[in-house]
DNA sequence: GCGGAGATGTACT
DNA sequence: GTACATCTCCGCA
């Protein structure tokens, strides 16, 4: 069970990292969203993505392009931006200390509010389907933003650090320590046309964890084989 | 469990 | 007009 006095809140130093480092620093740290109604949900990041900016030819801010739309991107490390995609989903992202890179949250292991969560995502469906396993609530970027009420009205260019903000943090867990999960690293997910960037592991998430998006079982041999010895 | 089709709005060519 | 950082439904195994 999860203890709020164990909980530590994410401070502005905390994500202040290069994308990288942030990408594979937030597995295992918990999202927190506190509804208008003061209900809170709760998740542990199990699975993240970076998304590098210049180079990067999957990212929104490639060759430096920005626009009014990507301006959270070149905010302050830990800003959130939110974006709409295919037309009807959100996908949630948060800025890291370079200038136009983020990091995209893809999947949460629920841990708080998730009937709440079941009745969002059922809301969602066209023919209100229920969920009913925990692990298919969040295993995915636009599922996560839904089970969560994460919309680009409610979300979008907050920092997850500002103390003033009080719908949306980070907190630290001192069960889930780095050193108690193993991280697989793999493509990232929906990128076609990107060239080289396309095939890049710039995709991290938790061995073995049921809400994980998308395993890639290849790369998860060579992760066992390698840490054998 | 897996694969394909379709839904659908917005930003930018 | 086109290209999406996706999801659900449905048919088939």
């Amino acid at each position: 069970m999860l203890l709020n006095m164990n909980c530590t809140r994410l401070l502005m130093e905390d994500l202040h990292l290069p994308c990288k480092k942030q990408a594979l620093y937030l597995l295992g740290k918990v999202l927190v969203r506190k509804l208008e109604d003061g209900t809170i949900l709760k998740g542990k990041i199990v699975e993240t993505e970076c998304y590098l900016g210049g180079e990067d030819k999957a990212s929104h801010s490639f060759n430096g392009r920005r626009t009014m739309a990507n301006e959270p991107m070149y905010m302050p490390a830990g800003t959130i931006y939110v974006y709409m995609t295919y037309g009807m989903y959100y996908c949630l992202n948060i800025s890291s200390v370079e200038p136009g890179a983020a990091v995209l949250l893809r999947a949460l292991d629920p841990l708080q509010g998730e009937d709440t969560m079941r009745t969002f995502r059922a809301k969602k469906n066209k023919r209100g389907t229920q969920i009913d396993k925990s692990s298919k609530l969040c295993n995915g970027p636009s599922k996560m933003c839904i089970a969560l009420d994460i919309t680009k009205e409610n979300s979008n260019k907050i920092n997850l650090s500002d103390p003033k903000n009080e719908s949306i943090w980070l907190e630290d867990h001192p069960d889930f320590s780095e050193e108690d999960f193993k991280v697989v690293s793999s493509a990232r997910i929906g990128i076609n046309n990107a060239g080289e960037w396309t095939s890049k592991p710039l995709r991290f998430y938790i061995l073995g964890n049921e809400s994980v998006s998308k395993r890639d079982k290849a790369r998860e041999r060579i992760l066992l084989e390698d840490s054998k010895d």
